[in-house]
DNA sequence: AAACCGTGCAACCGCTGGGCG
DNA sequence: TCGCCCAGCGGTTGCACGGTT
């Protein structure tokens, strides 16, 4: 997130530096990333390999692009992942299991890279916690009837408190809960994923067997709050399975089962607290990104 | 104040699949 | 059909930072 930290490493002094050839490698430089920027700005980007030489940079292809992709890109959004992101993801990893890039197009702006970071540094960590797998049954049972639930009653809440500010549903004094350089907009309580069909046939197993149990269940339980357009599209997902019945509490749930409700309970809590204990919208302004101090130097560099 | 540790994330690596000659 | 090149994907690594001891 701090794209300055970067900055403060001298990159050719990087482990494994020069030692094949030409080729650099680890951080960027400010100039390399202006090189980048201006090299696609005139000619598009594609033809990485290509590109990469004819922009003088000592990168490979693959380097250029990712670091276009992830990092350099204008539409890029950087900051904290959103209630509404987090519970996207949640949805589209128990739908299609370890398919970063494909979740990811569905959360505008955001990489699969930071989506992939955001699974492993937080949601495997509460998986962690609890002591199971996460694609185990107890850790997506957790999810759907726990955290999602919970994520819900947030996002209402804060949609709520929004429209309180003003009869608008404008906002007042607070900024907009999540903007992204400036260019595309998504308001606290509208998220309309499109979701296309290619999801629904297989209805079970990524190649690396994360995928979920039965699919398209997560969204259900936020369909239920109705606080979600999210469009399955007419072609797609058969209907689902009648949703659970929706609890704010998961004790129903439980009493039946083996699992441990209390240790689920406390990491919701913590999961939540931490998240989105403080709005993540009200501090995304204050991570890296348009407005810090890299993007300043990088925009007096371009002018 | 210093050492240690956990976390987050940028960047790299290896693999796969598609396009093309 | 085969081999090469390239783009893209998912997994992994390494490091800076912040918090704790």
């Amino acid at each position: 997130m701090d794209g300055n930290k970067d900055r403060q490493i001298d990159s050719g002094n990087f482990q494994g530096g020069d030692d094949d050839g030409d080729l650099r490698r680890g951080p960027w430089t400010v100039e390399e990333d202006i090189a980048l920027i201006n090299y696609i700005a005139n000619h598009g980007d594609g033809r990485w390999n290509l590109l990469a030489r004819c922009a003088g940079l000592k990168r490979t292809g693959k380097s250029c692009r990712l670091r276009w992709l992830n990092y350099l890109r204008p539409d890029v959004r950087r900051g904290n992942i959103t209630l509404e992101e987090q519970l996207l993801i949640l949805d589209l990893h128990s739908r299609w299991g370890n398919r970063w890039s494909k979740i990811a197009q569905h959360l505008p702006g955001r990489t699969d890279n930071e989506i992939k970071n955001y699974w492993r540094t937080r949601v495997q960590k509460h998986a962690k916690q609890l002591k199971c797998d996460v694609n185990s049954k107890q850790f997506k049972d957790t999810m759907r009837y726990l955290w999602i639930p919970r994520l819900v009653e947030r996002i209402q809440a804060s949609a709520a408190a929004t429209t309180a500010v003003d009869g608008n549903g404008s906002y007042g004094s607070v900024a907009p809960p999540l903007m992204n350089n400036g260019s595309d907009f998504v308001s606290t309580s509208q998220v309309t994923p499109s979701y296309a069909s290619e999801n629904s046939s297989s209805g079970g197993g990524s190649s690396d067997g994360t995928q979920g149990s039965s699919v398209s269940e997560l969204t259900d339980c936020y369909n239920n709050f109705g606080c979600f357009s999210v469009g399955y599209g007419q072609d797609t997902a058969p209907p689902p399975p009648p949703p659970p019945p929706m609890q704010s509490s998961a004790v129903g749930f439980f009493n039946e089962g083996e699992l441990d409700f209390q240790a689920m309970e406390q990491s919701s809590c913590e999961w939540l607290a931490e998240d989105g204990g403080v709005d993540t919208s009200e501090n995304f302004w204050s991570t890296a990104g348009p407005g810090t101090d890299y993007f300043w130097l990088l925009q007096q560099h371009l002018n």
